[in-house]
DNA sequence: CGAAAAATCATGCTTTTATAGGATTGATCT
DNA sequence: AGATCAATCCTATAAAAGCATGATTTTTCG
């Protein structure tokens, strides 16, 4: 089967030029397009999608609030941000709200099949350098993260604590700190502040 | 006439480079050096200065703080902020608050007089392209960190535990301790996930 | 369907952190 | 000379995190 997206960008010309450039892949499928938030919710309601494409700019609301009630309402879509530029911040930000990776407008074709290729996988994608990213964190690739353990990653970051996190997701303490394990070990690292310190420099929180 | 420039800097080799480098330039002339926000101001008190550099990290007060009391107490003395690359989270605030540029300190010769002169006309200057000037994460201050807390805390991001970080710096793990306490206090966060999250987004590990 | 992966929960134990309360020394500033 | 502050050290307790090991139930996917 292949992958179902939906692109959502309000320049025609980045529409188009997606759409031709995934029209001969057999594995994608661009099932949807829109260039606004309203009809991009519409579209998802009534219809399935593995991926949306989400542009950062949007004439009604930007893109990382799309993305974060996309997030809600559609859990199993995964996002991908769209952009021109290295914006960290708009990077972090979007992660925050669920993304699973960020590709610039001028990514090429191989890069955009990677990164549909990681998404569909359940992991992330990202093709942005921002300046020099401290030597230690650098050559890291991201982990493959679970959606259960993006979700715990940010409440740690947000410095919430073990009980506090199984709170707010109502499971137990011991399934966070089942989580938290994973995670220390997917990041190789053996305690929180390296793991925070990864994930910041990787813009995953 | 010259420009009369006043560096700020607690960094002696900085100050030393800059002063020697700026030292043959005739239209250029470097007339006070400080080691502190206080004998800044001072200095500017009974000088006059056409541009101040100042370095975004002193000892009493941040550059970013000193830029706007410079601004506030002398609004015709302009300010080029002195950064190291991994500081950029505090440039777009050092602008905010009045500078008329930035000047990484690995810049060259031909930079720095191109920095001078263009902020001397009036204009603005920057060597570097932080991507944009975040909207939301803007607010929120760097806490003044003491010497040895800026070593624990960097040693803490590395993963180090207090024992660690006491073996690592010769003192007891209770001293340690006291230091990463103060750390929380300072950055307002109540554990070690919370504040490494910040010192990484404020550049500061 | 059946296998694999993810998410869930558990027990037990050790180490590390967080919090609270001090106290002493040395340097710096006024 | 007195005040302030950084840096150092201490005791003690509670909370949280880290580590090992394992099991059950969903979900997902070929």
């Amino acid at each position: 089967m292949s992958v179902r997206i939906l692109i959502v960008d309000d320049h025609p010309l980045v529409l188009e030029g997606l759409k031709s450039l995934l029209a001969d892949v057999e594995e994608v499928q661009v099932v949807g397009t829109a260039t606004n938030a309203i009809d991009a919710i519409a579209f998802l309601k009534s219809n399935e999608v593995d991926i949306a494409f989400l542009d950062i700019n949007l004439p009604d609301i930007s893109g990382i609030d799309l993305c974060k009630k996309v997030k809600d309402q559609f859990p199993e879509v995964k996002t991908l941000a769209l952009s021109t530029f290295n914006e960290r911040a708009y990077v972090s930000r979007m992660i925050q709200n669920g993304a699973s990776g960020y590709l610039i407008k001028s990514s090429g074709k191989e890069d955009i099949l990677e990164a549909i290729a990681q998404v569909q996988a359940g992991g992330y994608f990202m093709n942005v350098q921002f300046d020099q990213v401290t030597p230690a964190t650098a050559p890291k690739t991201v982990p493959f993260l679970t959606r259960r353990e993006k979700e715990v990653l940010v409440l740690i970051a947000e410095g919430l604590t073990n009980p506090q996190i199984a709170e707010q997701l109502f499971i137990s303490v011991t399934t966070v700190n089942s989580h938290r394990q994973n995670l220390l070990i997917k990041f190789e690292v053996s305690n929180t502040a390296s793991l925070i310190k990864l994930a910041a420099g990787l813009g995953l929180i």
